[in-house]
DNA sequence: GCTCATATTGACTGACCAGTCAGTTTACAT
DNA sequence: ATGTAAACTGACTGGTCAGTCAATATGAGC
């Protein structure tokens, strides 16, 4: 017997982010992605049974990575608005450091190629992040507005703002835009 | 002579629309694009030398349209406070009216399939909207930070509130969401 | 009505590509 | 060593589709 070897599955996502970013989904033929990886055009069919199962991992994958990272250590901070700046500080340094996967998670936010199954499995986990809202209203933390709102408002200037701070090359400058956004943000919530 | 039928074109654009926010660029063959919008294959080439011109023609055409009633009328408003309601209102609502041109831009916003300089004419026609900013913080209405950043915010949130408000049919429901969105927004920016 | 330029048609083509499959290699068990 | 189950290969195929083009329809000017 054989074992399926993580490596190549993680070489294939790995090439397929990449190039999705790059060139569309249907840009990419399946082709080039496992001429890339460094695998037979069969073995990505080993892997995913379609192009439509790969892209649909992808997104699962980095969503869900995505919101781990942002919710790192959250429980540590006691108030909502000490929360909400961990969490908003968490979410750029991720995106800094993963530049391609922000720009996969954005292109294919609203792309009819993920199935709508990966679509909701990636919206659960970020399920947290509206509690965190709730429990902010209810400590009187956070101004009195439908949560589900609040955490719309907050979500989409959050990725704004990292998209922002990416365009600039600049340390210095991509802190400064950060913080501003964050202020923005609490500023916005705040009761 | 004849002459060129603006009908069939505006037909072809319209159906294109349609067809691309509900199956994606890839997804739909020009064959019924033109099948659909009651014209041979021929004459949609006739119109749009490639598939590619067609859905930038459609991408500078909605980005357009949706900057103009953005700005309707915000001359009108004194103080950079009322302008930027007006300014969020008017944003709202056409994205109300035009839920498929607001799923189409949103979908191809970052699109590998809208060529470069369309992405660029498209961002321009919203430049003003940073001039409005700027004026706001010389007048002292808008906190003191960089205006393109306070732009990319206030951009970010409003589509995010449009996005959301379309997801719910009760018209009093969404009211309340944009309010609330507009207040959030503006918190975020007065000084 | 006739002419002519151009709008319109739709069958056709050449290229491309997702997914298959018959065969080959690998690594684990006995 | 040998058997064997599963990983892996890549040439191949059936279908699809962007864009072409030779033929035809249309309408403006005479």
């Amino acid at each position: 017997m054989r074992e399926p070897s993580p490596d190549k599955q993680e070489a294939i996502l790995e090439t397929a982010l990449t190039l999705f970013t790059e060139r569309g989904f249907a840009g990419t033929p399946t082709s080039l992605i496992s001429k890339e990886a460094g695998v037979a055009t069969g073995t990505l069919f080993f892997y995913f049974k379609t192009k439509e199962e790969l892209i649909d991992t992808l997104y699962r994958r980095v969503k869900s990575e995505a919101a781990k990272e942002m919710s790192r250590g959250i429980d540590k901070e006691k108030s909502a608005k000490a929360k909400l700046r961990r969490l908003g500080r968490n979410a750029a340094g991720w995106g800094m450091k993963n530049p391609a996967k922000l720009k996969f998670m954005e292109q294919f936010a609203h792309s009819p190629f993920v199935s709508t199954s990966a679509h909701e499995e990636g919206m659960s986990h970020f399920l947290f992040l509206e509690d965190l809202v709730r429990q902010g209203i209810q400590d009187g933390e956070i101004r009195n507005v439908e949560p589900s709102g609040l955490f719309c408002l907050m979500a989409s200037a959050l990725s704004g703002m990292i998209a922002h701070a990416l365009s600039t090359g600049d340390r210095k400058e991509r802190e400064r835009i950060i913080e501003d956004g964050l202020d923005f943000i609490w500023f916005g919530m705040k009761a």
